[in-house]
DNA sequence: CAGTGTAGGTGTACGGCGTACACTTGTCAA
DNA sequence: TTGACAAGTGTACGCCGTACACCTACACTG
């Protein structure tokens, strides 16, 4: 006989639809208001239900930057460097608009979630794809900082207080997912050649964004 | 006689010590787990006793958010206006690296304190000072965006839901105090003429930055 | 078809949070 | 001496995240 597809109860909760109930509730009532009760209650169950679903208040919070991260458009292959970085960040924007907490919520991660970190690697791509060097992919993504997602530096947080270990782990498991980001991570080291190395230089990186903007602003002043 | 100054009977609380306390737990503990109870606590006081020196929570972070800026260097009056800016940005980074919860503090809070719009105020003059125009000088703040602090657009939120009553009323008691900031306030509608205008347009105010650091990377790629 | 393992939803409870409100206490002016 | 007032206290309330034990309905096995 056919077999019976489940006719559920009401509808199943599922990690899925939980998510897509946060980030609708965050987007009506604001993150602050945010909670595990309401949440609950917006999909008609009791709190302790969404724990099925997911780990905790945090995990929730990285799926529906996740989500948000999933509305920006991919990378259009016909265009050149320039054009396709500035539809992506445009894109990014939106996306951002549309959920105003979800800047503050990225920052507030310590860790970027693989959706981010995908983001991150396609972004990359894109200016080596124009030919840019490795290591000017790297200023240059440090100098568009917040502009390509809420947050700025430490992609690798002050990768001396993690324990290498877990480092040496990571790599090996991400890079191949992202290759992008593994050629910056191990390239980026402003001396030495160690895996992450003491991680980049941040001072360089900010000093060297700081300078292009203020070049790029007496420029404007002469033609103004 | 001579007259006995108190001699208190531990140390007198007060508005200065309590913000100090916060942020010194804040830098130790983390945002995250900055309670009331424990600062109170850490100050040898019952919890709601720091409620005769803030009126709650929120006004303790905007005052930890002084203290904060407040420990950013004035500028130095002989400099040109590059060396100024560049020299008060790196002292702001320093604070706020001093202070790693602050820029998301900052962010978070939906109207800048007073001492927030003085140091954008005194910034806007180093512009100013330099050649600027008023136009430009509100471009070159927004490109700078989170470079000068935490927090990027939205100095003025979203002016338009904001009740026009209360828009004015700001602006008549800030304009003295903040010129600068009420000149950009007051130009920077991009159309029409009204007090803040429709706010500024934010999505040129985006491209605007966004096309002058891309203009930036590739001249930086050409000489690479 | 009985039996059972399991995934998904429930109920209760705990400790922590911000803070309202009524109170005591210490200080000083009149 | 009094009594006003500012500073600190104590209690209590309604939120929060979530640990843990429980129930229940179904899928699958024998």
């Amino acid at each position: 006989m056919a077999q019976q597809i489940k006719a559920p109860r009401r509808v199943q909760l599922s990690r899925e639809r939980v998510l897509r109930a946060a980030v609708v509730l965050a987007d009506k009532t604001g993150i602050e208001s945010l909670s595990m009760r309401n949440l609950a209650e917006e999909l008609g169950v009791v709190p302790m239900a969404l724990y099925k679903h997911v780990a905790n208040k945090d995990e929730l919070l990285d799926g529906m930057i996740d989500v948000v991260v999933g509305e920006i458009d991919p990378p259009d292959p016909g265009l050149d460097w320039k054009t396709a970085v500035r539809q992506r960040i445009l894109s990014a924007r939106r996306a951002l608009l549309r959920h105003p907490w979800a800047s503050r919520v990225i920052e507030s991660r310590k860790n970027p979630t693989p959706v981010v970190l995908a983001y991150m690697d396609s972004m990359i791509g894109l200016f080596r794809a124009g030919g840019f060097s490795i290591n000017l992919t790297h200023h240059v993504m440090h100098t568009i900082g917040s502009r390509v997602l809420g947050f700025t530096q430490e992609l690798f947080n002050d990768s001396a207080s993690v324990d290498p270990e877990v480092q040496a782990v990571m790599l090996r498991e991400l890079g191949p997912r992202f290759p992008n980001v593994l050629a910056i991570a191990t390239a980026a080291s402003h001396e030495g050649e160690s895996v992450v190395g003491p991680g980049c230089d941040d001072q360089y990186e900010f000093e060297f964004a700081l300078d292009l903007l203020l070049d790029g602003f007496e420029k404007l002043r002469a033609s103004d």
